[in-house]
DNA sequence: GTGAAAGCGCTAACAG
DNA sequence: CTGTTAGCGCTTTCAC
């Protein structure tokens, strides 16, 4: 009862295979008095396609492959929930990669792409393994970036503006008065580090404001990173009255280490982070942060993913997704400054092809 | 070059794709010469097995199906992560399935076992679709139960003691002196926020104490839920000096609205969590709270789901995993009473099947 | 130790 | 509109 093959219909219809198969395809060149026979026929018999077979037989795995660097990371939940709402819909499923920034682990995923395993891959690892072992077209794999930038890669992105978001981060404390602001980077050279801590350069230049050296520090987006940092910061004989911290999570740690040292935020501290991760708003104090589209970001990353599976080119396209601004109570004037913040939230970017 | 097949392979050496075959699954029946021969020259083809074709000659997929409840909840990540490990090992590729409590999908789930898109199903549910849309032998296919129980489902289960963990998160509160002692319970009548709940009641029980009803409300496991259930409790004519919280998600909450009403914690209140997720401890103040070994669960469950998929039986079976109490600076001493609670962690649960 | 042949279940090209 | 035929790429009898 539980394998009903296409050949069962056939046999207990007096039908061949091929119409059945037809009718269950809807392919319209079948009569319907035999359309519905073979529906209800189906339906009696439990039939259900079996997929290495249609796989096998149409050259496709209806599967995507969704590549992450770190799996265990909440900060590609929603992506990953974008993604796989967006290819649910489209009739596909979704594998999961996690390389854990292992060279080989990246290798084989494009590996399980040429096998047969996925018809396409989304890559959101910031990067590609060594040109020598990727196949030689990457531009015709069916493959899509997210999120974290492959430079030079020439595969089309899904992404946000990370200068222009980070900017006006740093903008905003700059309107608040604030003028010894530093910069608690990510792991540069990484590319979404790299982005971040411009737009905090750019804001600073636009504003007329020096920039130190000894106020840019570079940690790895984990939190004890961002602890630490954030005293090497106010060890400096002119400790900032800000921190833009480049993700959420390293914004924590500088945070904890500030209520350690007593130092109260954002009385006398204004720390702004970026991503508005999972607790960023039950956090306290309620973290001022850039938020990402996340969902939406899965979502159009698979959207553009079915177009480039479907045979469009969309080499070097950069579709980028508005980030929005989330004022909390980070952040606050600086004492004994005017200061003309806006508060609430503020929606940053567009989109273009 | 990237798509040469066995066929290929033989043409090139004048061998029968069957001999290649065998050489290349190391079969022990071919010439340890024509062996390297074939070897070699998949290699320079650069052949690459074609897995649908392989999925339907051995009838199967070589692919696991994980469903989850809620796949935008972090709480399930440290347990994909031991799964995706796990299953790699194996030479497994990890399916994501999200049911969103939705039925429908559930069905669709075991459906895609079925249709053999995957060999075997983890399922971090909670509940089983209703009984007559599931196939009928529901012990003869290869699923295995993680985390949260299905009772009466006859499924091999991977879990914790969640009264026994319960019961010691609240007899930690008791030690330190405290005896008005309030309960957010999960969503009852689901199994997991049930069994806590027994927990807490065997721990009052133990120590003599009262259960009173209006020490007992009922969440729904999300941060607003745990706010408004403290501001209830804290509405009564004697409110609580401490809380068990069934989820840490909720203790957030309660210790928000706790600040917000100028009640310190832990000095004036005890709050205990459960699940110990990430940020637990970088929350102000730290929360004390059940730690689960997620990634060990989620391993074990893929290493039991093997076992079963390789045909043994482990009808009823129950794995449990040792929980960790984490005693950190959400918990405190009553005032004025002589407490005698530990501190640090603490080992609690056993493993048997 | 190797080859020939069959077939997993499905779909698509070609006839009629 | 329906049937016949072939074949996707692989593994596995069964012979030799």
């Amino acid at each position: 009862m539980s394998r009903a093959r296409i050949k069962d219909i056939a046999a207990e219809l007096g039908l061949s295979p091929a119409t059945v198969s037809r009718a269950l395809s809807d392919s319209g060149l079948v009569a319907e008095p035999t359309r519905s026979r073979v529906r209800e026929a189906a339906q009696r018999l439990n039939y259900r396609p079996n997929v290495s077979a249609r796989n096998l037989r149409t050259q496709r795995s209806m599967a995507v492959l969704m590549v992450v660097r770190d799996i265990g990371n909440p900060f590609y939940l929603d992506i990953v929930k974008g993604v796989e709402a967006a290819a649910r819909e489209a009739g596909y499923s979704v594998l999961m990669g996690n390389t854990e920034n292992n060279a080989e682990r990246e290798v084989e995923y494009f590996d399980m792409l040429r096998d047969g395993h996925a018809d396409g891959m989304i890559l959101i690892t910031g990067k590609l393994p060594d040109a020598e072992s990727l196949p030689e077209a990457l531009h015709d794999l069916p493959v899509v970036v997210a999120l974290e930038p492959i430079e030079e890669s020439g595969l089309p992105h899904v992404m946000i503006d990370n200068i222009g978001a980070a900017r006006e981060a740093v903008e905003h404390l700059i309107k608040l008065g604030h003028k010894r602001i530093a910069h608690i980077a990510g792991p540069i050279p990484e590319a979404m580090a790299t982005l971040r801590r411009e737009g905090y350069r750019r804001a600073m230049q636009g504003a007329g404001l020096e920039l130190r050296a000894d106020y840019e520090v570079i940690g790895d987006y984990q939190l004890p990173s961002g602890e630490r940092h954030c005293r090497q910061l106010f060890s400096l004989s002119e400790p900032p009255t800000a921190i833009f911290v480049a993700n959420d999570e390293m914004a924590f740690g500088a945070i904890n280490e500030l209520r350690r040292m007593s130092v109260s935020v954002p009385e006398e501290v204004s720390i702004v982070g970026f991503d508005d991760i999972f607790l960023s708003q039950a956090f306290y104090p309620p973290l001022t942060t850039v938020s990402q589209p996340r969902t939406a970001i899965g979502r159009e990353a698979m959207r553009l993913l079915l177009e480039v599976m479907h045979g469009e080119s969309h080499t070097g396209e950069i579709i980028m997704m508005p980030t929005t601004f989330q004022t909390r109570a980070s952040t606050a004037p600086l004492r004994g400054a005017s200061a003309s913040a806006r508060t609430g939230e503020t929606v940053f970017g567009k989109r273009h092809a």
